[in-house]
DNA sequence: CGTTGAACCTGTTTGC
DNA sequence: TGCAAACAGGTTCAAC
């Protein structure tokens, strides 16, 4: 579910709210994804949102507290697979796996919902999470072309994989990155350091493209995704290649197949993204 | 640097 | 129908 367009989705419903309440009281079910549930539950009580930010597929929540001591903190809250994060009165009926609920000054409740419990909450300093978030990659929606070219240059992994490792760019799934090579006509298993300046023009229009169209339909919900305000998102009736194995490609007609690459599922035209013809490395 | 497979969990879909 | 296997939007780690 939660990939870029539909963590920005999530952190655009919230910034609604959120920003300038007070946190009044933390509640934690199961806490095997909470970095130190502990500290949750001593210090955030009091603190106060600030803003609510994304920062690749992280929703960041800068808190400052009254006290004004000075030292301020983020909240950073993961969904990995399966995690919701919404806004709900206290009267209403708690969803199953509800894990942490953050009760706000004015009455309601920041819910975290998250059956499979991949996600992660922790809680940083600033100076903490500057040092350990840093060493994510670019946003995709900012990076320049030069230095998208810059970054693929002499990186001799497939380019699903590096459109999927967080510390090439920041925010893209498994969905975006094959809608994105699709996109662009080039196969996952191609190498990153052997994409012409025409090939990588077209990735980076392909994944600006994608992505925005993505956020404008407020992300795919394949099976549960919602946003802040419990809607589902569009963008999976817009999906050309995930998921589509069998079926026929929406450019040419020929059959979407799909492969594992990096590990994971990935769907291709083999038509429109033809295979690369790797140099034998060995004998 | 890179790749692969497993692990972390629960729920849903698919296949025999 | 029933049960088991396969699969799922993510990240991390060990082993090669």
């Amino acid at each position: 579910m939660p990939e870029l367009p539909e963590v920005e989705t999530v952190v655009r419903g919230l910034r609604q709210v959120l920003p300038g309440r007070g946190i009044a009281e933390v509640r934690l079910g199961k806490t095997d994804f909470i970095d130190d549930p502990a500290a949750l539950e001593r210090d955030l009580p009091g603190c106060r949102i600030t803003d609510v930010r994304r920062w690749g597929k992280y929703i960041v929540l800068p808190l400052e507290r009254d006290a004004g001591s000075g030292d301020s903190l983020r909240l950073i809250i993961h969904l990995g697979m399966t995690g919701r994060l919404a806004t709900r009165k206290p009267d209403e009926p708690l969803a199953p796996h509800t894990h942490a609920i953050f009760v706000l000054d004015d009455g309601r409740e920041l819910r975290y919902i998250d059956p499979r419990r991949f996600g992660r909450i922790a809680l940083f300093s600033s100076a903490k999470f500057e040092s350990a978030f840093a060493r994510l990659g670019a946003e995709p929606l900012e990076v320049s072309e030069a230095d998208f070219r810059r970054l693929l240059a002499g990186r001799r992994a497939m380019i699903k994989a590096l459109l999927l490792n967080q510390h090439f760019l920041r925010g893209i799934g498994n969905i975006y990155a094959d809608e994105s090579l699709w996109r662009a006509r080039l196969h996952p298993a191609r190498l990153g350091a052997r994409l012409s300046f025409a090939d990588a023009h077209r990735l980076l229009e392909a994944i600006r493209h994608v992505l925005r169209a993505a956020i404008r339909l407020g992300g795919s919900s394949i099976s549960d995704f919602v946003d802040a305000n419990g809607l589902p998102g569009e963008f999976q009736l817009r999906h050309r290649v995930y998921d589509r194995e069998g079926k026929g490609c929406f450019r040419c007609g020929a059959t979407i197949r799909r492969v594992i690459v990096a590990g994971r599922s990935s769907y291709f035209c083999p038509r429109c993204q033809p295979a690369p013809r790797h140099r034998c490395r060995k004998a």
